[in-house]
DNA sequence: TATTTTTTACTGCTAAAGCAGTAAAATTAC
DNA sequence: GTAATTTTACTGCTTTAGCAGTAAAAAATA
């Protein structure tokens, strides 16, 4: 099921769910507790590529939307770098 | 629509549908053109704001997907904080 | 209730993100 | 073809993310 929500929710619930806790989680993820403690405070200045070390954890995958996302393989086949 | 996608070749796609340069899209963004540059090489150590600003102005929203996530309002309805 | 665990909140430190500027390489336009 | 634009790539600089450690506040447990 896909929805629009703010990060700190999502990670709280899913942590509470699978029974962690902040340090827990966190030394799962390979991350310090504060970056737990802060994207649960709802701070936003937080590398992508931490919160996503912390939402694989958590079974949480990312997506994009946009009207333009389907066009992206069928008009620009050759982009199969990056 | 939404798929699961690098943020690298979104944005790039996205920018050049809508005509805009490196400099253009950061500027709009109110980033710095290194920003648009490094996510577009693929870096992903970028902030989450960051990325949000970059993915307001492409029109692109972030979606987060989990099996556990229509439970979150229905089960933790005292959380209409944070 | 008291005790243990967890969360919140601060610290000083190191590594690096983000910035503007510059310049060369690559691309696009003329 | 050349010229203009755009992208890539590098700078030095300032700000800050992320870390571990500590301690107090809050919550959970006995």
């Amino acid at each position: 099921m896909t929805r629009t929500m703010n990060i700190s929710k999502i990670i709280k619930f899913h942590r509470k769910k699978s029974g962690l806790t902040q340090k827990g989680l966190a030394d799962l993820a390979g991350v310090g507790k504060t970056v737990i403690f802060n994207l649960e405070k709802g701070k936003t200045s937080v590398q992508y590529d931490t919160i996503q070390k912390v939402l694989n954890v958590l079974n949480v995958k990312i997506n994009f939307e946009s009207p333009l996302m389907n066009l992206i393989r069928e008009t620009d086949e050759k982009n199969t770098n990056l």
